[in-house]
DNA sequence: TCTATTAATCAAATTTTTTTGATGTATAAC
DNA sequence: GTTATACATCAAAAAAATTTGATTAATAGA
């Protein structure tokens, strides 16, 4: 069993939080960087560019997004900044259908 | 080739379809509509407006959103609309952690 | 040092969503 | 019939998200 919202202040907060986190979900530009981040375990920006096919500043800009709902975490190597999922954060959200975006296989 | 690009249409049509559910749930009010349904099982707008403190309008506006991606569904009765939620597609969808937003125990 | 590369961030323009109030249709109640 | 309630839908206004191009800062290599 997961945590007890009882109180109204709790409950619009948790309401806010799963907004957040389903918002950044809602668009197949990240659902795609999603789906790249866990097939190849992790990238760096400049490698994501090339394989979504977008602008730099457009990719920074949903990285962001993905990172500030923690769904995904940075690593900075050197001059580059490496992406991967949050694999623990994407399967308390998603079902084991989904999870991780598109999961393989049940581990 | 022609297989690469079959299969890569299907991955474009599958993240619209999950985008157009997630931007269903990436709203505040649509969750505590999904949370409501969940906790009384089965409700007439009537009776979400009250709840929810909600414009009809404003209401239905969002109700037809979840309706459309087949997170709910309606069932007409007399004067009536009843919404409930769509307990398989929300299953197939969500962590059991948040099943079915929020679903209160295991079955 | 000078230059190239990586990548975040900003402001302006554009696009998409949401809100609001009004209207229309159907059923029910009197 | 007349009136009230239930609820979908429309169009215009308001709010929020996205795109674009430019700028900046940090590192790496010649």
């Amino acid at each position: 069993m997961g945590l007890q919202y009882t109180s109204d202040i709790n409950q619009q907060e948790m309401f806010k939080t799963y907004e957040a986190k389903f918002k950044a979900l809602s668009d197949q530009l990240r659902l795609k960087i999603m789906y790249e981040l866990n097939q190849k375990g992790q990238i760096c920006v400049c490698d994501l560019t090339e394989i979504i096919g977008l602008s730099q500043s457009k990719l920074s800009y949903h990285l962001k997004i993905l990172l500030d709902v923690n769904l995904i975490e940075r690593e900075k190597i050197g001059t580059w900044n490496y992406y991967r999922l949050n694999e623990e954060e994407v399967r308390g959200l998603l079902s084991e259908e989904l999870c991780c975006i598109f999961y393989p296989e049940k581990k």
